[in-house]
DNA sequence: TTGACAACATACCCGGTAGTATGTTCCTCT
DNA sequence: AGAGGAACATACTACCGGGTATGTTGTCAA
């Protein structure tokens, strides 16, 4: 009781911190946002930040995680279904795009920290870190992958390589990572359209009959 | 002739610069490349970098303004042929993604360029530039967005908003610019199979029926 | 009551980087 | 020949930002 009594206001800042965190990064990217810049956002200074994470990186890479998080949160389930795999396709890419939409800062730290383990510069703790986090979305990916090639199998979807159209399917549903702008009057039905034509166009990509995707 | 006799090797020079900023700039991303990088990148110091551009920006601006050129110079003359709408698109949008592996350090900071005028941390100065470059990119997908739309009116092409179907056909046809490494023997065979797989992608996406799509 | 600790804020250090000021070399034109 | 300038290199400054060391306040347990 006591242990959840002071944990819990704890998480809660600490997710204060990472909401914030995530919006800066999002707003002008790793390098060019100072820790500074996070604890103005929080209306707070560096001494709250640095008291819950080591460096810079570290709370980069929290966010990271969280991100990753929100995904498989959002995946698992629909994963685990026993239902047709043109269902569970569509089902999944929706519902993906959707969490990219509503998770949009977090999901653009993922993104940037995928770039930064690709080019090489970090420190080799950090490229540990990051090595680490890249298998969490790799596992993600994966559990799209075989989606994928079971509807190839079964005459479904039409496709050459699976690495290929993996990186071509998530570019369409992560779109509106880079260009949508969430206005101060954003409604559900708004949101539930882009993802609509989102994933109707990836699903179209991967070839799949116009007569399979209608009512996504 | 005095006047080219001088004027090559100085731009000789100047491009040379260009090639080395865009590669690093690839690399690490605009914030966190130094000028010392640059130049070190060119064998050089600051000072030859400084002599013919007076900013990082502006060296950063040049590069943008340097792949939007290349992609003008590739597309214009096949959006001015007089030929069918399905055979224009098939062209523009395979040989703009030849364009994207072709020349990706270039063509991935006209793609931060575009991200550091939606984040909106500059000087004056350099936003003004940044919206001057930005309206080339515009005026770029604007080419795109005719052909889409007469494609549609056609019923060859089958999406509901153009600004979103817009976004999702560049974000396919850009995708390699993110996954894509070129290892060091890479033949024009695998580049032509990567840039057909991602352009599949994208006219399926489009809504394209599938006998129109064949052989790119 | 008090002391111990969590949760911050404040003050400071120091390395890296954009930009500048000043050489140095070579080339060209007269 | 030599003067002037283009094309760099070198040396320096000023500042910003990550990280740390230390102070302050509230809270809870004994």
């Amino acid at each position: 009781m006591s242990v959840s009594a002071t944990v819990n206001p704890a998480r809660h800042g600490q997710e204060e911190i990472l909401d914030a965190a995530a919006q800066c990064f999002m707003d002008r990217g790793y390098a060019a946002t100072s820790i500074d810049d996070v604890a103005r956002n929080l209306g707070a200074t560096k001494g709250r930040i640095y008291h819950h994470y080591r460096s810079k990186a570290d709370l980069f890479f929290a966010v990271y995680r969280q991100g990753m998080q929100m995904n498989f949160d959002a995946i698992a389930p629909l994963a685990e279904q026993k239902i047709g795999i043109v269902e569970k396709l569509r089902a999944m890419t929706k519902t993906h795009t959707l969490a990219m939409i509503r998770t949009q800062p977090y999901q653009r730290c993922v993104w940037e920290g995928v770039e930064l383990l690709l080019r090489g510069s970090t420190t080799p703790q950090q490229r540990d870190a990051l090595v680490e986090l890249h298998k969490m979305r790799t596992d993600y990916a994966n559990i799209f992958r075989d989606v994928l090639e079971q509807a190839k199998l079964e005459g479904i979807a039409h496709y050459q390589s699976s690495s290929i159209t993996l990186h071509l399917m998530f570019m369409s549903l992560n779109s509106p990572l880079f260009w949508f702008q969430p206005s101060h009057g954003v409604d559900e039905k708004t949101i539930d359209g882009i993802a609509s034509q989102c994933t109707v166009f990836a699903l179209r990509g991967l070839g799949l009959k116009e007569e399979l995707i209608a009512d996504v």
